[in-house]
Parts: C-alpha cells; sequence; structure tokens
DNA sequence: GTGAAAGCGCTAACAC
DNA sequence: GTGTTAGCGCTTTCAC
C-alpha cells in the first residue's frame, strides 16, 4: 500500500506537504500540482484508519434506524446520506431491529470507531440510553422521537398539525362521523396525532351543536396491520357507525382497508385518511389520501445539524420541527363521491 | 478516554498483558483477573481505530447491496450480521440505489477505511468493477449475483431448479395451460428460472403428445408491478388463456394478480404462482403459492466464507448455489378447485 | 509469562 | 510555505 511516505519521496517534499495537499492547507501551486501528479501515478489514496487515529474523529457518521424495511426510514437514509456526501461524510447504516440491546451495542460501535457523529431514531423512548455517546462528547442528534433525558439537537415531525390537517380535511369533504384509529397509548408519535383530530372535532362539534365526541370513535391499536383491521371491525359494528376515519399510522390504514372490504364497503364512501404512506400504495384502489411525512427532509435537517456540531458550532441545543402534508387522493372525495377526483 | 496505558498503569502491569487480556494471550489467571476488573473500574473499551491502524485491518465488514428497501435484501442481510456476530465482525450496511458510480464509491471506502472484507449483491453483472478490493487483497464474497469476471467467492440461488420445482408444482396441481412471465431479457436470475420452466413443459409435452410449448405463452417484462399487470392482460386476451402462470418475480405477481381481478377471475381458478415472497402478502387474497428464496441463508453462508477467507484459510474459489424451496399455499390449488387448502 | 520498545500512516505544532 | 518531529492507542516482536 503506498502511504503518504512513498508520494513525499518520489515528490520530492515532506510528508506533511504531501498532507497539505490533501487537506486543503497552503502550498505552492506548482508543488501542489507535482504531489497530486506523483499521488496519482503511484495510486495513493489517504488511510482514512491512521488519519481518524491522529484526528481522534473519524469522517464516518452513523445512522441507527429501528427498522431497516419501513420505507420511512430508508426514505430518511437517503436524506441524511446525500446531505451527508456535501462534506465528504460517509453514512454507515446500523439497524437495531426495535431492539434495545443492538442499539446498545451499535450505540457502542459508534463510540469506539470514534465516528464523527451519530443519528439516531431512537428503538425506545424510555429505556434508549445515549449516554455512552454523551459521555465522550460526541455529536448526537435525535430524529422522529427524542430519548428522554438525552441532551441533543432533535428533529421532529409536526404530529399535532398533522392530525388537525387530516381531521379538517375530512370535515371539509362532507364526512361529519369520523372516527380515529390511534396507535398505542403512550406513544408520543400516536398521542399528538390524537390530540390534534380531537382538537379539531371539538372545535367542530361545538360550532354545530354537535354534542360531544362519542368516545367510542376513538380506538387504540398497535400500529400494526392486524390491529387496524379489528379496530375497524370494531368500529363498523356500531350502532352509528363511523362515515370516515382517520387513521394514525400506515400498517394499520392497510387493516382498516381489509375490514371495510369484508364489511363490503369501500372508500371513498367511508372515507379513509392514512397518517403515513402506504407501502406499495399503487396496490391500494382507491388511492389513499395521505398526510405525507417529511422522511427525507428528515434526515437531511437532522445530517445538516449534525455536521455543524461536527464543525464545532456552539450553540444551544435545538429542535427542529418540520411539517407534514396533507395529499388529497380519492379515497376521500366525500361520502356522496363515485370515485371520482377529489374536491377538496 | 480510557486507554490500555491508564489500566496497565493502574493494574501495575504493562500495556502488552492488557492488551494479551483483551486478545487471549498467554497471561496468569490471577492478573488477567485484576486487568480485568481495573478495565471494567476504569471503563476502558479498546479504540478500535488504533487496533485497525496497527493490524492492519478493521474489525468491519462492508455489505453492499443494491436496493435497501426489498426485502430479500433486508432478509440476507439479516444473516449476514447473524453470522458476523459470531467472530465479532460488526456489519455496516451500504445501500447502492442499484447505481454503479455510487457502489463504486462505497468500494473505494471499503478499501480505504481497510475493512475486514466485503459482501456485495453486485448492481450490475457488468459493470460493477471490484478491482479496487481485489487489487489489495481484500476478501470479497459475491452474493445472488456475480460480477463477470471477478475472481471471488459467490453464493448464488438455484433459480433454474427453482423454476423448474414451481412449474412442475402446477402441473402437479391440474393445470395444463401454464404461461411464464419471465423478467428481462438478458437478465441471468431470469433467464435460469425460465430455462427451468421450460424445460420441464417441454418434458411434459413430450410424453403427453402436447405438442410444441405455445411461444406466446412466455412473455417479457420488467420485474416491476405495471410489467406484469400488462403481460397478464396480454395474456388474458390470447385465444387460448392460459390456466395458471408462473411469475418470475415477486412485484411482478402483484401486476398480474390485479389484471386477473380486473378480468373478473381470481386464483386458484387461473393458478399464479409467484418466484420469491410477495411484499405484504398478508393483503393478498388468496394465500399465494411462491418460490421461497433462501434470502437469509444466503447471507448467512456468504458471511461464512468471507470469514473463512479473513482468517487466512487458502483454498480454491468456491461458489456455493443454494436451493429454493416450494411454499404451497392455496393460488395454486387447481382450476378446479373451491379456494380450499392446497393438494399438493 | 512478562515488559520494553518499535512502529502502523497520518496530522499538527513548531521552527525556519 | 515548507520540513522536522512527536505522537494518536494499539499489537507484537524480542529479550528476559
Amino acid at each position: 500500500m503506498t502511504t503518504i511516505n512513498d508520494v513525499a519521496r518520489a515528490a520530492g517534499v515532506s510528508p506533511a506537504t504531501v498532507s497539505r495537499v490533501f487537506n486543503g492547507g497552503r502550498v505552492t501551486a506548482e508543488r501542489a500540482e507535482r504531489v497530486r501528479k506523483t499521488a496519482a501515478e503511484l495510486g495513493f489514496s489517504p488511510n482514512r484508519v491512521a488519519r481518524s487515529l491522529r484526528m481522534q474523529r473519524a469522517s464516518v457518521i452513523g445512522l441507527i434506524i429501528p427498522d431497516i424495511e419501513n420505507p420511512f426510514f430508508t426514505s430518511l437514509a437517503r436524506g441524511v446520506e446525500d446531505a451527508a456526501q456535501q462534506t465528504n461524510l460517509s453514512v454507515v447504516l446500523c439497524n437495531t431491529d426495535e431492539d434495545v440491546d443492538k442499539e446498545r451495542r451499535y450505540l457502542e460501535i459508534a463510540a469506539a470507531e470514534q465516528m464523527a457523529g451519530v443519528i439516531v431514531a431512537a428503538a425506545s423512548r424510555n429505556r434508549t440510553d445515549l449516554s455512552v455517546l454523551e459521555g465522550r462528547g460526541m455529536p448526537v442528534v435525535a430524529v422522529d422521537r427524542r430519548p428522554r433525558g438525552a441532551s441533543v439537537d432533535a428533529v421532529m415531525v409536526d404530529n399535532q398539525h398533522g392530525g388537525e390537517e387530516a381531521t379538517a380535511h375530512l370535515l371539509r369533504s362532507g364526512y361529519r362521523r369520523i372516527a380515529c384509529i390511534a396507535g398505542p397509548e403512550g406513544a408520543s408519535t400516536s398521542d399528538d396525532r390524537l390530540a390534534g383530530y380531537r382538537a379539531v372535532m371539538r372545535d367542530h362539534l361545538r360550532e354545530t351543536d354537535g354534542g360531544a365526541l362519542p368516545p367510542e370513535y376513538v380506538r387504540h391499536a398497535d400500529f400494526r396491520v392486524e390491529g387496524g383491521r379489528s379496530a375497524m371491525r370494531d368500529l363498523l359494528a356500531l350502532p352509528a357507525p363511523p362515515d370516515a376515519v382517520f387513521v394514525a399510522n400506515n400498517l394499520m390504514t392497510v387493516g382498516a382497508l381489509q375490514a371495510l372490504r369484508e364489511a363490503g364497503t369501500e372508500p371513498p364512501r367511508t372515507g379513509v385518511l392514512s397518517f403515513g404512506d402506504v407501502p406499495w400504495a399503487s396496490l391500494v384502489r382507491p388511492p389513499l389520501s395521505t398526510v405525507q411525512l417529511p422522511s427525507y427532509d428528515l434526515g437531511w435537517t437532522a445530517a445538516g445539524l449534525l455536521q455543524e456540531r461536527i464543525a464545532g458550532t456552539e450553540r444551544p441545543l435545538q429542535t427542529v420541527v418540520l411539517r407534514t402534508a396533507l395529499q388529497v387522493r380519492e379515497s376521500t372525495s366525500g361520502p356522496g363521491a363515485q370515485g371520482g377526483a377529489a374536491r377538496d
């Protein structure tokens, strides 16, 4: 393997000069050119391991995510990668599989490998422990969820706003008996979405003297397909079944659609609005209205914050909140629509 | 950060001894115990960067895959990870997004980081160039696809056998006019699957004096949903439409199912057999018969071969071929079945 | 079995 | 601007 010394000798300069050429130090143009040329001839590329040891920091950032198969996180990962490439950082992906132990191992590796920084979408808000990294002063940015007690920058989604927007849209489309299939009680992402739903429904009912929100219109499930399915079944079995449903995540939406089909009805007669894009959305008929999550931007923004920290910028901890975007398609065209275009 | 020297001083031994304790060298039990204890007290963990520099090799292997969103590759990744953990290697995942340039960058990083080895599912059989790694003598294992001209160990799938098994099963179930929706001409995975189909069909037709295989029963598409859909439409429009179809990949199967539904028919009346698991298979009714790909084992086996190479085992290059497994479900119960259990 | 010492390839402080 | 030099934390001879 060619080293910096080989290049220096061949080019008739000192190793330091070669290093400067490759790191933007001050070198006269003529010498720099000569160095670059010999380096190319010798096929030299700097040894990143030696550099990391010397600099006490690698030019790699870790991205720790709980579920590599979830399109939300892969899109987020792409945002991180694209942003990182701008400053020649490479990204290594670690999949924790929602497992806190596995996550801890990866956090330790990140520390031991002296990665430049870590972006983490925590496996658990309560049990994820970032102290391994914080102890070493390693830059960390939390994304999507911020573990309790962690003093780190964060990039989050405005879930409550998303819930409000979704519910308001359903009302505008003419639905009145709007139910909500929420996630597990205590999951903050779901709680916030539900809060948005409640706020808008309450306002609407007050304005129209519609009474109180029937408590049975809110059902908690487990964020998975089966949970959505049985929640929807329960809703359809009510004396006054809802004419629309706001589902707090993508997988539960899939289940809700199954239940609707089993019951012989379909959107948009019963409106369905999904929080987050549904995987293989193309397979779903009619096309689904969704609250789009800014997954790519989440990653991009997190990487930006991280790079500021890596560069040593001193500033107070900061939390960036990104908004969702309502994507109106046919599944919420209104209770009387014939599956045509939306009219929102 | 605590270093090996800190531990040595605190334990009253030399750094060399501490190193030996952590690397399985010969140390008296009593001293080893003392070292381990002080190390724990001081919160010491070996600096992997320094170790890599000294050993000229990192304890990380790279896994380079073309599509992180494809369940096939995530499952493969899990196989690699599980195998790697047995020898304390960590895995970093690199997603090339089917982009040969991006792939090249990752290969260079793997070289510069002096990773212990690389497992690569090539983005392209023709244009993927592993010479960066081969030049440095870095252990490499190709998986799923072997780039032409590369002298590396490989772990592949027996696609032809899978095609044979699938076709034979359809015949046994009572289907006679069996079509095949293949992938793009020239894609070796698809070609092999198609070859299996052809071989079995030819034998069957010869035995039963059934004449030649109608050429219009073989359609090439692009491995994507839309391609499968229009291929299936074409098949259904034939004067003698097939009564079963063998689809050469999962996404095209999704399209084929859509086309069948549009045409007012469904499996198992028209048999459908998919090569590879269909994403969100739970959404598909009736349950699909599939040729299961050994994705996890592919990863596990590749990691095993790689570790042998890393350990320095000298042996000729080797290609391991893993078999597929037929998973019979209801979509191939036979042309007369009522959607009941399979009878294969 | 143990310790002293060299050195992996690089960068940064310092002297010129 | 440039070269000399020290040293990042570790493993591994080589003596003992």
